[in-house]
DNA sequence: GTGGCATCTTGAATCACTCAAAACAACTAT
DNA sequence: ATAGTTGTTTTGAGTGATTCAAGATGCCAC
């Protein structure tokens, strides 16, 4: 799904009904080189070539373009919201609780929803969320403390 | 786990090396008629009868109590975040996307830490979080739109 | 009972995010 | 090409949930 071509970025808005305009397509060129990133982190990858661009835009860029399904929005306890571009495939996280580094897990049980709760109670379940919470391999080696920069 | 009588209030404080206050005892004694509440919600409950209680005092209470894991607290996305008297079974949450109410799921798969994930990479996962978007039995039959009072 | 330290009160501040009005610009239709 | 329509962005302010800090209080070991 990710993509470099501006012009493939382009067709992506378009097929969503959005219109293709600069703060949208810098926004969606940055989450091809970044993943699970907060607002904060694509505004600062953003605004150097695109300086008027403000922090505002990005919120509403990253809510439109999550509506339209072509990002996907997680939000760990404790972190702010994070955003990446692979969808649609109901993947899952883990998130290191030493550095808050986020990483993709494939589902872990069949496809999407991948699990099937054994007591709904009537519940209608359309989707799982899964997060692991753990150790990276550095963290689990080294007893890091979190640097601020992504501590979750 | 849930316990009414305030001698057993006292002594899971006391088991954990916490001191017995009024403001401790008082919420864990609101957390035996609620469930997956707020802060804002238990401090409601607590404040009749304890009014010299301060909302600070009762995010402290229900830190320390969660630090010492006497309560749980889960955070789902876009909610403020919820907590329960329910710990130590690992099990997870149907949360409906029409009108926010939270709903238990026992585990999925086995036990506590019910799931591995498939290509961890490194990370050692202690934990696994799962929230189920859904609709509850009278959403998913009235479409209702969700009350401003516990929307998700 | 007294001391020491955890806890609570009071008051302020922060973070992530949202809201609103006016300026702007992408697409549509001429 | 040009203008109109409407969605998008800018600018500026505001909100909710939570945290921080300093001083007062009170729990409990002795
Ligand atoms: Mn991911
Ligand atoms: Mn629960
Ligand atoms: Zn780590
Ligand atoms: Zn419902």
């Amino acid at each position: 799904m990710p993509t470099t071509r501006v012009t493939d970025i382009a067709s992506t808005l378009r097929a969503a009904g959005l219109k293709v305009t600069a703060p949208r397509t810098a926004v969606l060129h940055a989450l091809d080189s970044m993943s699970h990133v907060t607002a904060d982190q694509i505004f600062a990858a953003v605004h150097p070539a695109l300086p008027g661009t403000s922090l505002q835009a990005v919120y509403g860029v990253l809510g439109a373009l999550t509506d339209a399904a072509i990002i996907r929005r997680i939000e760990p306890a404790g972190s702010p919201a994070r955003y990446e571009r692979r969808v649609g495939d109901n993947h899952h996280h883990l998130v290191c609780t030493g550095c808050g580094l986020v990483a993709d897990v494939d589902c872990a049980v069949g496809h999407a929803p991948c699990l099937t709760p054994s007591n709904t109670e009537g519940f209608v379940a359309t989707s799982a969320e899964i997060i692991f919470w753990g150790r990276c391999t550095s963290c689990a080696s080294s007893s890091n403390e979190p640097p601020e920069e992504n501590r979750v």
